[in-house]
RNA sequence: GUCCCCAUCGUCUAGCCUGGUCUAGGACAAGAGCUUUUCAAGCUCUCGACACCGGUUCAAAUCCGGUUGGGGACACCA
């Protein structure tokens, strides 16, 4: 039975390269019909903090990473205690006092140590490069790499899927595995994601996990484009369910190169996503965000309109929240209209223009898609304009935006009077 | 400094293991155009890479060695 875990430290929120490492696990898991097991490791007192364990939690649960089980290493200390004793009592480790306590530090012996990574074959490493590693702080708590050690192997972890930074952990967790008597796992080291100039920063992935829902990124692009970053399905495959997925995975596929995190390919995968996603679905993501603008209250929401207004919109959207912003002058009485682009095309006047508009809008037997577009066609022919002269000021003039969907549209779910309210304003 | 990892378009990658089908394929970005109802959508096209040197071989992106470059690790942090 093939076991993975994901072992987080709270000291901080899910981010990005935790966010991979966890997908590559869980995929392992799923692909080999295995147990993908969690370790909150919060050794660190001082750092560690419960609302990072919350939020590492939930952005687990919002990628859609689901865990068999859970450990926190801070309810263990025990069993640290206990190995390393026996460490100490089989002469393979020594006390080191000082004046905050007593330490148990490992006396690594000359060895050659040889690590058969599943993604980068055999890595060698000299014992002599190494140092006696401390097993037990002075304090009283365990250090990572000797926690780590002891609770894989009372876990009975299997395989070991981490990030490339820990390939030099690994030969030091070798030894203990060794010195204790315990079976090694696999390990298989994940290529590191970088920003686009060189290290991943803040600005270049660093963030949140959570910081990228709150952008209006869906968790199945993201997810999507994170597994791109050092896989491939083949066959020129890109946008791919991670049902799928799991079907393809092998370990042995996944790159050894580092590779850098684009947000504008993400932008381009969430768009993917969001225009194939149920609009159904899209509503419900949405509700909240409009809410939040006061653009619809809790007690009226036409829900049908709102499914209109985002089949409209969804073919360009890049982000959730581009659709409040976009969107507005759907919710809003009183729209605001760009400067610049009043200045282009509604500084001259169109009076005349915008009665005849109206006056034939307002005679129209049945206000559809397609009435309104004939009654513009045939004002525009016999006005001797064109299309384009009158449509992008009427288009400001409703929308205060020089973009958006098509103007027919925008006029049938705007309805006849907000576009005559709208339009009046700028008849003199 | 020491140890380790890595190396195909600007970016993500396919191809590499099992050399010839590769004057290297796709995607993102960028640029040009079309769509004359805008673009933030769609379509078309263009630009653009095997880091370098040497070896093996009839033949190297593919195998080997070195150089260079990039990255990671060297805590009583995790």
């Amino acid at each position: 039975m093939v076991r993975v875990r994901f072992a987080p430290s709270p000291t901080g929120n899910l981010h990005i390269g935790g966010g991979r490492t966890a997908l590559f696990n869980w995929l392992y898991a799923q692909a080999k019909g295995g147990k993908f097991v969690l370790r909150i490791e919060d050794t660190d007192q001082v750092r560690s903090k419960q609302e990072f364990v919350d939020e590492i939690l939930f952005s687990l649960k919002w990628l859609g990473f689901n865990w068999d089980e859970v450990e926190f290493q801070s309810k263990r200390f025990e069993l640290y205690r206990e190995q390393a004793q026996k460490l100490l009592s089989s002469g393979k480790a020594y006390e080191e006092k000082t004046d905050k306590g007593t330490a148990i530090i490992y006396k690594v012996t000359p060895q050659t140590i040889k690590i058969n990574d599943l993604i980068r074959g055999e890595i060698v490493f000299d014992s002599s490069t190494i140092k006696d590693q401390v097993l037990i702080k002075s304090d009283g708590t365990p250090t990572y790499n000797f926690a780590c050690v002891v609770d894989d192997a009372a876990m009975q972890i299997t395989h070991v899927i981490r990030g490339d930074d820990h390939i030099s952990n690994t030969p030091k967790q070798i030894m203990l595995y060794q010195a204790m008597g315990f079976a090694l796992p696999e390990f298989a080291h994940l290529p590191l994601i970088m920003g686009t100039e060189g290290r991943l920063s803040k600005r270049t992935g660093a963030t949140a996990i959570s910081d990228y829902r709150k952008m209006g990124y869906l968790a199945p692009a993201l997810v999507n484009y994170l597994l791109l970053l050092s896989w491939s399905p083949g066959e020129n495959r890109e946008v791919i369910d991670i049902q799928e997925a799991v079907k393809l995975f092998d370990i042995k596929d996944v790159n050894k190169t580092a590779a850098a995190f684009d947000l504008k390919k993400l932008d381009w995968m969430n768009n993917q996503y969001l225009k194939k996603e149920d609009p159904e679905k899209l509503a419900d993501l949405l509700i909240p965000l409009l809410k939040e603008k006061n653009y619809i209250q809790e007690n009226n929401i036409d829900r049908n309109y709102l499914l209109s207004l985002i089949k409209l919109f969804r073919e360009r959207l890049t982000r959730l929240n581009d659709f409040p912003d976009w969107a507005d002058f759907f919710f809003l009485e009183e729209i605001v209209i760009d400067p610049k682009a009043q200045e282009k095309f509604l500084s001259k006047d169109l009076s005349k223009e915008f009665r005849l508009f109206l006056q034939r809008l307002e005679a129209l037997k049945e206000f559809n898609l397609e009435n309104i577009e004939e009654a513009f066609r045939k004002l525009v022919q016999e006005l001797n304009l064109e299309t384009k002269a009158l449509i992008h000021p009427i288009r400001v003039a409703l929308t205060g935006k020089t973009v958006g969907p098509g103007l027919f549209e925008v006029i049938y779910y705007l309805g006849l009077a907000r576009t005559k309210k709208r339009l009046e304003k700028f008849i003199k």
